[in-house]
DNA sequence: CGGATTTATATGCATATGCATCTATTAACC
DNA sequence: GGTTAATAGATGCATATGCATATAAATCCG
C-alpha cells in the first residue's frame, strides 16, 4: 500500500508539472489506442483497467469533454456504445507517455534491476 | 496498482460487510494505540502514514465526531495539537484488526509463502 | 407471446480527495 | 526588537469516488 501510494503521488506529480492530465486518463486512451479502430465498448475498457463502471463512465464523460474520446452508437445492440478515440485523443496519449514513461524509469527503473522487476511483477500478479 | 487496487478494493469489502469503518481509519488507530500516552501530533501520524496534512486533519475530523479521538492543546507549542485515542477508539480499532487480519490472510497470506512475502515486503520497501 | 431477469450504461446523492490558501504561532535574521 | 520567513494545522472550493438506483434494451422461460 505504502509503496504504491507513494509511486502514485510521485507519478501524478510529475505528469501535473509538465500540464499533463491525471494518469487515469492514460490508462484508457492507451487500450483505445491500440485498439482495432481506436474503439472499444465500455465494458471491454472496465475489464482491461479494474475502473468501476460508475467510474469510468464519468471518466469517459471528462475525456468526451477535452475531445479526445467520442461516444457512438453501437447497432449490434441498443444498449452499448462504443468509445473512440479521437486524434487529439492519441496525440494527447503520446504526450502523456513522454512524461509517464521518464517518470517509471525514474521511480521504478533506477531502484530495481530487470531480473528484480520480474520477480516483483510475478509476485504481485499472484496478488491481483 | 493492480495489485494493490485489488487487494484494496476486497479488504474495503470484507470491512464494510462486517460493518466496519474504512481502513484508513484503522492506520491512524493503530498508531495511536501504540503510541506512548495513545498520544501523537497530528504531523507525527502523517509521517507515519503518508496520508496528506489536508485529509488527515479532516480524517481527525471524523474520528473525533465518533468519538474514537480526542483533540488537545499542546503547551509547548501554541500551534500544535495532540491526538488522543479515546478507550473507545482502542475498542474500535480492535474490532476492525479482527476482520482486518483474516483479510490479509486470505488475500495475501493464502497467496504467499513467508519467504516469497518477504521478498516482495523488501522489493517493495525500495520503491517507497 | 409476455412478464421476469439480466446486461450495458448513466446518474443522484453523500462522502472523500486535491489544491490553494488561511490563521495562528514560533523561529530566523539583520 | 521588529520585520520576514517558516511551521502546524484547518478550511473553501472544485473535482473524484462509492453506493444505490435508474433507464433502456436484450434474453430467458413457462
Amino acid at each position: 500500500m505504502r509503496a504504491q501510494h507513494s509511486l502514485l503521488s510521485a507519478i501524478e506529480r510529475d505528469l501535473r508539472s509538465a500540464h499533463q492530465p491525471p494518469l487515469g486518463w492514460y490508462d484508457v486512451l492507451w487500450e483505445l489506442d491500440r485498439a482495432p479502430d481506436g474503439r472499444l465498448r465500455p465494458y471491454e475498457i472496465e475489464e482491461r483497467t479494474l475502473l468501476a463502471q460508475y467510474n469510468l463512465s464519468r471518466l469517459i464523460d471528462r475525456l468526451e469533454k477535452e475531445g479526445l474520446v467520442m461516444r457512438e452508437s453501437f447497432d449490434q445492440d441498443g444498449r452499448g456504445r462504443w468509445v473512440v478515440i479521437t486524434e487529439k485523443g492519441r496525440a494527447a496519449r503520446a504526450g502523456m507517455w513522454e512524461v509517464y514513461a521518464k517518470s517509471i524509469q525514474a521511480h521504478i527503473g533506477a531502484k530495481l534491476d530487470d531480473a528484480e522487476a520480474a520477480t516483483l511483477a510475478e509476485l504481485l500478479s499472484r496478488l491481483a
